[in-house]
Order: C-alpha cells, then structure tokens, then sequence
DNA sequence: GAAATAATAGAACGATCATTCTAATATTAA
DNA sequence: TTAATATTAGAATGATCGTTCTATTATTTC
C-alpha cells in the first residue's frame, strides 16, 4: 500500500535503496565476499560465475543483475548511486584479489599474473556478463567462455 | 522543435532507433565490423578496445556506451530494441572471430585458441568495460587490463 | 514576388508519476 | 474490552510526460 510504503522508506529513492541492499545480499558476490578468506579459491571464483549465469529462480529471467543495470542507467545522473556501487564493486574486486593471491600460494593460479589486474579483469568480465545474458539466453555457450577465462588463471 | 521532430521521426521511439543507427555509425565497434577481412587482426582488436577507454570529445563523460546502457536498461521490455542490439552484437562477435581466425593463420594469435569461444569472450569483456567505465574512471588501470586481455590471445 | 512548404513558439491534451491526505478498517497492547 | 497503533482503499495534489494543435514566422520553389 502506498501510505504504509512511503511511511517506511520515506519516498522512491528510500525504497529503492532498501531494494539495493536487500539484492546485494542474495546476488552471487554476497557469497564471493563472504568466503574470500575461506574456501577453494579457484572453486569461489568458479561458483561465483556460475551464479552469474544461473538465473535465481526467484528472480524474473532476463531481468539481468540489479547492479549492472543501475549503474548503466543511473551512474552518471545520480551521485549516490554512483558512489554506492563503487564501493560495491571494489568489494567484489578486493575479494577476487585476496581469492587470486590464496590461490598462488596453494598453487592453483598461476603465480606470475598480478592479482590487481586479473581482479579487475575478473570484475570487468562478470558485469559484462551481466550485459551479455539479457540478450544472449545460450547458457552452454557462455559456460563454455566462462570456462576459457578461469582457464586464463592456470 | 517538437512539431519537427513528431513531423521527421513519427514519435519517440522512432526518434531513438534513429538515434542508435547514427550512434552505431561512430562507435569503436563501427571500424572493427568494417576492418573485419582488412588491416592487422591483433591491431584492429586492440584499437576497438583503446576506442571503448578514450572517450569520444564528442560524447560528454561518463555516459558509456548506448548499446549497453539501452540493453541492461530495455531489453527485457521491449523485443524491437532487444533484437536489433541481439543482431548488432552478433555482429561484432562475427567480426572478433574474423579477426581471430585472420591472426591464426598469420601466426599472431595463438592457433590453439577456439575462435569462436575467444570472439565470444572479448564481446562479452567488452560489455564488461563500458559498465566499469561508468563508475572507474582510472584509465590507465584499464588500460593494463585490456593489455592483459589482449595477452591471453598470444 | 507570390505561392507552396517548412520550421517555429507555445498552448493544450490526457496519461502517468511521486507524493500526501483522509477516512475506514484491522491489529496489537493495556 | 478499550485504547493505541498499523494498515488499508482510494481520492486528491502538482509535476512531468508523450503527443497534437494552432497560429506565426522563415525558407524554399516557381
């Protein structure tokens, strides 16, 4: 109901941020966080690709990731989206770090590649994903290239 | 003026295919599509990506790509939009792996590497970028990764 | 230069939006 | 049970949107 929505979360912006965060918490970086310091980590990158593909059937398809999407439409209009979403994609960007070092001292990835840029190259490649899946639904395919990239770790 | 544009353009949306058509015709993607079968595979790849960093002067900053920003935005509203972006992706793809395909036989790109899986993938990193260009504005880190991208074809 | 055509400013339309208000109806706490 | 508190339906607000219309002013074409 109208009355009690805007009773709780005081106008539009409220609600959507309230719906901003609640998301972050079921979205497959919430685990890739969570388990940056535990956990395989060639297999927590894996799985945290896998969750980009797999459409959480409590989610609409091709309704894409909530983040991807309001960055490219609201990033440059609205500063503290922009500025929410940065911290959001440095957190993800500093856990695939840490995942990629524990990774080179287990022996799992290759230890001459710098944790830094393959991070960001990691984080580049899920948003385009993100992209990719709202047009493209051939799910074996892009497994297929996922697969490609975390070969690029060995 | 609105009585001009309702008079060229028939009504919004066909002011916006109009808009995309001229946007496709001064994208980074535009010279990968036509150098496709001409010039050197691994430079033609390379300059497409540098064209996704060095921001038009022609587009203000921060507004990324109109391709990506009208799929995560539209797709899964509106077909018309969604099958013509499906089609314009489909083209570059087809054109990365011409490319690809080209630098294998010239001994540029690793022979090893399936084109088409390698084509899909670059698509997708692409897509990836100008999503992280919206809120990253550090280019030269950009730069590295791109560089990095561009590695994994050797 | 006159007639036909195009472009302009700006009023006007109904639709939708974000938001607030009111009054009625539930639900909880005492 | 009563009183306090939430929740509801739905009317009402002003703003903006997409679109059309009209009357005026330019620009082309003959």
């Amino acid at each position: 109901n109208r009355g009690s929505i805007y009773d709780t979360f005081g106008d539009k912006a409220g609600l959507f941020f309230t719906a901003i965060k609640q998301y972050e918490n079921i979205a497959p970086s919430h685990r890739l966080i969570n388990n940056a310091r535990v956990g395989n980590p060639k297999n927590e990158i894996k799985i945290f690709f896998s969750g980009l593909l797999t459409q959480n059937p409590r989610f609409q398809a091709n309704r894409g990731c909530l983040m991807t999407n309001s960055i490219t439409e609201l990033a440059n209009r609205n500063s503290k989206i922009k500025e929410h979403f940065d911290e959001n994609l440095q957190l993800i960007e500093d856990s695939l770090r840490i995942l990629i070092i524990r990774g080179q001292k287990t022996g799992d990835i290759n230890p001459w590649l710098d944790p830094l840029n393959l991070a960001s190259f990691l984080l580049i490649f899920s948003q385009g994903l993100n992209v990719i899946t709202k047009v493209n639904k051939d799910n074996d395919k892009l497994l297929d290239v996922v697969e490609t990239v975390l070969s690029f770790l060995d």
